[in-house]
DNA sequence: CGCTGAATTGACGGCTCTCAATGTCGGTGG
DNA sequence: CCACCGACATTGAGAGCCGTCAATTCAGCG
């Protein structure tokens, strides 16, 4: 299995398809971004913060390589988890009315990031860009209801697997071949599934010869058939369905 | 029972609580709309789309009276409703980066909208502000996003009805009853649940005297419990809960 | 008065959570 | 080099919540 994640970030975006977009990319490399802006780079390690709920809040951020993991804490303490971000992606920019950050994010592997302050947006007169960026954090949190309230755990699961198959082959990335930086903890609490439940569905997946599946590594067979599975019930003649009986594998 | 639905507007907001806000309000009586915004009306009857999914968006809404509902078809042209808007509320900003609307809106009721173009937003140099009124809608979507992934139906439903008094209160009228201008059906849509179910755990609230119901009519006797109820597990001594065998009551 | 759609109520089955044990990998220290 | 350990992941058994199907009731309306 070659597996593409990667530690520099790719220099042009390939045709972003309507799922993922490469807002971050095109921020980075508009001519309105200054060498001190990009210079506003951060490197973290595994598991830092890059800000915590509750926090003033003064800029947002850009994913140069490396991903981190959006989150907020519910009242008894547990976590949820609200995205993913890949080398690309613009998260930070969810502030409440009075800029103080609506979740925490923190960094999953070693990651590079760019800074960009609020102000750089009412500088530039760029309400229209802002309007496109938090568009794309809407899409996301409505793709994320949608899985949580109408598709059952192998819907979730391929949709997951799906997005981030997307997202990183829009990024030039290989769409059947990729490592995952987040522990099956953190994929059930963002699809809203017990770790258990995400480990037997990644295994029944891999017995139906969808994809094959080694602790973080992962490389999708049958894209179609994964794709079947995503969207709600296109049912492929009972593939990957869970059995009642005896496994015939 | 004393119904607080109402067809006039709330001259002016209460004190906002971070739940709700009424940016809205804010927005009809800011020195920055000119007359002629404020008659940008538009009165629809009930069931009547205000806009649709993949339509040209250059405006948005705030609600002066009645209610909106806002939702997405699924693939397998089922509905996933999104939210409700209540008077003062802001929605409509969540259009596509190419300018197209995320999502569907239809009024649930005779209702009364004020539109505002984009470019007003642009206009005023009022980034902060739009950053401020996405803040709202963001909000809304992770508090949904909890409640589908972390919250048992329950939980969901305990949750739907302090929202829905919560920000009845923070408009003026009353917190303990009010009329639901959604169907049970519309209910379940919001929060992936089978209509059944919403009406199982409604009646199961009444029995346990925390609230009253019927049809639409609601009234909250016991919003404590129902609060508890509302968040995840305090454990109302078991108030309210399920119970294998026969009703004491 | 009968019709229609919404809402309620009941019975049943299945998906997923919980609890628990086992397996695997990476790091640490002897 | 090897044994041990802790975190993560897998696998199994049992229970319960909720969806589905179905029948019934109720409100509104011509």
């Amino acid at each position: 299995m070659q597996i593409a994640q990667t530690s520099h970030i790719a220099h042009q975006c390939h045709v972003c398809d309507p799922r993922g977009g490469c807002l971050g990319m095109q921020l980075l490399e508009s001519p309105g971004v200054t060498d001190h802006l990009k210079q506003a780079r951060r490197i973290s390690r595994k598991a830092e913060h890059v800000f915590r709920e509750g926090e003033d809040a003064d800029a947002f951020y850009v994913v140069r390589s490396g991903s981190v993991k959006s989150y907020l804490v519910t009242e008894d303490g547990e976590e949820q988890v609200l995205g993913f971000y890949l080398p690309g992606d613009v998260f930070g920019l969810d502030t409440t009315e009075t800029d103080q950050r609506m979740s925490s994010a923190i960094t999953l592997e070693t990651t590079s990031l760019c800074r960009f302050p609020h102000a750089y947006l009412a500088d530039k007169s760029q309400g229209s860009n802002l309007l496109r960026i938090t568009a794309e954090q809407m899409q996301r949190d409505h793709n994320l209801v949608l899985m949580l309230a109408r598709k059952d755990a192998d819907g979730r699961i391929a949709s997951f697997l799906d997005d981030l198959a997307c997202r990183y082959w829009s990024r030039g990335y290989s769409a059947s071949a990729f490592l995952l930086s987040m522990s099956r903890q953190d994929i059930g609490c963002y699809l809203g599934l017990a770790v258990e439940t995400v480990s037997r569905t990644l295994t029944r997946f891999q017995d139906c010869g969808v994809l094959q599946v080694n602790r973080r590594e992962v490389e999708i067979l049958d894209h179609d058939t994964l794709r079947k599975i995503a969207g709600i019930r296109v049912d492929a003649s009972g593939c990957c369905k869970k059995v009642v009986g005896l496994d015939s594998a």
